[in-house]
DNA sequence: CGCATCATTGAACAAAATCAAGCGAGGTGG
DNA sequence: CCACCTCGCTTGATTTTGTTCAATGATGCG
């Protein structure tokens, strides 16, 4: 938490936003003159713990972060994934306790932002209010689909249905490729992300592969057959809202 | 939704907020001016579907709704249970298009309330607008919660868990008597909110009956024992962010 | 090279779903 | 008032799905 950066940092959150909302030229000025400390992490590395009271929010830089949740039978929950761009504890400006945990899956620049800055912008700017609060919506939108998921999809289609996420999330901001992306996580990481075993996971990827949906090559997973991976998780993106433009 | 109804509807909006965040005089005057219609529903009536791009928010007055989705393999899912005071749909006002319905569990009585109304409300009172912030993300707080619960917990700490929350806001609303409260919902529906199959539900509700955890007489849920209900259910109540004055 | 981490495999086991009937209380119409 | 019907609860038997345990490969990295 030490240097003061400026562009290319800040610039991720203003293409973030505007991808969910539609912004004028001062709220993107505005954006840019926010106060960001920059620091990185290791793999497995936790950033903000449970029952913290953070002054601060995180807008990944690079990497992969996630949000979990430990639990007393010791099992762990993973509730989302975070690509470059996201605020993934923005729901702190308001939720003063953190009820879950945020760490980082693969090493991860993080850069904090002030509470007080985020608040003050919001106030000046109403636009970027609605655009924050878009934001901690569409989180909830997609914790409902993966509620979904969990509690009724099969362990096949949930975890096509993640690989259709994660590929279109990392469409979104240009780190995939035409026909597949790095997946940088454990198939024990997907196991604590859809509720299952890791040995579990691991024969339900080898029926993807079996049935030529998805191939991997190392960390990288190739999506042999979008439409059908896309059959096979019952995907349907709108809960994603992607559309900025649908605000209107 | 037909009648402009007064006082004792915009009071429990009033209640609900103040339950949440800390409200100026104006502030609740402003919440006393908003125009409610007020509709009622009978029993597993659905009241928005998804797909659908409502332009108000619903507000219970009486009764018991849940948000869930249908999925394509048959299944349902229930996302969440709501009481009166509660707005479902209130992130709706930033996400145009429903990815999910919500209906009338048990007949019910709900005041809809223009967009436009709060959006101006929101953004006259800023106190306002956080509130119905921070409403919206403690909604992603109980998602998550539940996400951990269908995700990694037993059925057994899972339905003790439903019973925890229920009780407590049941509670918070008055509507819950010192030993137990009435439970709007049939056993099927309990398991498609957690996940599970209705004759599972039956069976594990047996045993926090043997376990003499609960008791139930007709829809009366007793709660025998508390501290072993909660603790069989993992229930922090953290989660719930009920504190209005954590805020600060 | 050697260690650590992750992927994979097989066998045994457990949890929960499914299928298929009964049962019982509350409400309705005759 | 009572037969009847419906909906929700309960039960038992069976099958499916997924977990657990315990190794064994594979890969990458210092």
């Amino acid at each position: 938490m030490e240097l003061r950066v400026s562009n290319p940092d800040q610039e991720k959150l203003v293409r973030k936003l505007e991808s969910i909302a539609v912004l004028s030229a001062e709220d993107r000025e505005a954006l840019l003159g926010l106060p960001l400390s920059v620091k990185g992490y290791a793999a497995d590395q936790t950033i903000v713990f449970e029952g913290e009271r953070p002054h601060q929010c995180c807008l990944v830089l690079t990497g992969f972060l996630c949000r979990f949740k430990d639990l007393p039978n010791g099992g762990r929950q993973i509730m989302s994934f975070h690509i470059p761009g996201d605020i993934p504890d923005l729901q702190s400006l308001h939720l003063k306790v953190m009820d879950h945990s945020l760490g980082a899956v693969e090493p991860s620049k993080v850069a904090f932002i002030p509470h007080r800055a985020l608040l003050d912008l919001a106030a000046r700017h109403p636009a970027l209010a609605a655009a924050f609060w878009r934001e901690t919506l569409i989180d909830g939108a997609i914790f409902r689909e993966w509620l979904a998921g969990v509690g009724r999809r099969s362990s096949y289609a949930r975890i096509a249905h993640l690989f259709c996420e994660l590929f279109i999330k990392f469409q979104a901001v240009g780190l995939a490729e035409e026909d597949g992306f790095r997946l940088p996580l454990t198939q024990n990481e997907i196991g604590d992300a859809l509720g299952l075993s890791t040995v579990h996971v691991n024969r339900v990827m080898q029926e993807l592969r079996k049935d030529g949906l998805i191939a991997t090559r190392g960390k990288f997973l190739h999506i042999e057959d979008w439409a059908g991976l896309k059959q096979a998780g019952e995907f349907d993106p709108a809960y994603l809202h992607m559309d900025a433009s649908e605000v209107a």
